[in-house]
RNA sequence: GGCCAGGUAGCUCAGUUGGUAGAGCAGGGGACUGAAAAUCCCCGUGUCGGCAGUUCGAUUCUGUCCCUGGCCA
């Protein structure tokens, strides 16, 4: 028997995923699992535009509310999550469909990941306060005395890059480039059929990223984010209180950001975001592109390329 | 209406003792292996408000007009 079919529906952010998946499976014998690494956090639903309970009833996520915003998630995690789901999912007869914008989560499922160790907060404080007293530099300097290849690869200003290095090394003994050219996952026994919903016209997109955060703003997202604050055990460097919107909405909470300032800068910064998501599709090459500006009926595209790789099965 | 301060990149401004100008932000392109909604890298020609004058040469000096803000009537 061939392997399963996977579906992807990748794209920036208020592309109009959601709601193309939510008609999919009311169609098709679909199930989704989100791609998408702020929707992991439980009490982060308007600022992350999270489907409604309503819309979640009809069209189940999985993936979504796994974690506490105090805790973190990751690549890691998420590929073995997702593998799991799609198993259950393939195991009751069913499609999984992948639905999001993280695309990291998309290559690391794909693709794989090599055999790294997890982050260790310890580590990462250690680093960290060894940059806060000697630079990042310096430990630049260092990460090209163990691992050269790494360090020509990383930027000297990209501390997140060259504390994962320094942080691999220590926790091992080897260095990340050595880890890396061992491999990744062997690919998942799986067909991917890979669609990317992506609007050609980036004035259309920023606009739709504009209304959909005022619609955020009118429901409520500043108190959404006062409560998270309110608990009193988040803070600010938390990879979920450093998302789109959040990071804008607590500086603006905390004082640092004016009013009128902390909006506008919510909207650049998920303006910035998706720029970025779109370099990564952009050299995704074996996906089928749909614009759904100039689709009449996106969904029913989807579909039918979703009916055909299906029949390829058989 | 008078006086003052401005009019330079999409925005906020710097600057040119006269030789046609550059920062931040925005925007665009790119990278991406356990934080990824993260973290980084690269990209700056614009009638220097209009017109006229002085000058080899004016965005820079002069005149005038227009516009904006403030003060005074």
């Amino acid at each position: 028997m061939d392997r399963p079919l996977a579906v992807f529906l990748m794209g920036p952010t208020a592309s109009g995923k959601t709601g193309v998946a939510v008609e999919l499976v009311q169609q098709l014998p679909l199930e989704i699992i989100s791609v998408d690494s702020a929707l992991v956090y439980r009490g982060m639903d308007i600022g992350t535009a999270k489907p409604t309970a309503e819309v979640l009833r009809a069209a189940p996520h999985r993936l979504i509310d796994i974690r506490d915003p105090a805790e973190s998630y990751s690549a890691a995690a998420f590929r073995a999550d997702a593998l799991n789901e799609m198993d259950e999912i393939v195991s009751r007869g069913k499609i999984p469909l992948l639905v999001g914008g993280t695309m990291l989560y998309f290559n690391a499922l794909e693709r794989g990941l090599s055999a790294l160790p997890a982050a260790d907060p310890e580590m990462r404080a250690r680093l960290e306060a060894e940059a806060r007293r000697d630079g990042w530099q310096t430990l630049h300097r260092r990460l090209e005395a163990i691992d050269p290849e790494a360090a020509q690869r990383i930027h000297p200003n990209d501390p997140q890059r060259i504390q994962r290095a320094l942080e691999v090394y220590e926790l091992t003994g080897e260095s990340l480039t050595a880890l890396c050219e061992r491999g990744r996952n062997p690919a998942p026994g799986y067909r991917f059929l890979k669609i990317i919903l992506a609007p050609a016209d980036r004035e259309y997109l920023h606009a739709r990223i504009e209304r959909r955060f005022r619609l955020m703003v009118e429901q409520g997202f500043l108190e959404e984010v006062g409560a998270l604050r309110g608990r009193g055990d988040l803070h600010p460097e938390l990879p979920a209180m450093r998302a789109v919107g959040y990071r804008q909405a607590w500086a603006y909470l905390d004082g640092e950001l004016a009013q009128q300032d902390w909006q506008e800068r919510a909207v650049i910064a998920t303006r910035q975001y998706a720029k970025r998501q779109l370099t990564w599709l952009r050299s995704e090459s074996d996906s089928r592109w749909i614009d759904p500006v100039s689709t009449t009926d996106a969904v029913a595209v989807v579909k039918a390329l979703i009916k055909a790789a299906g029949a390829a099965a058989n």
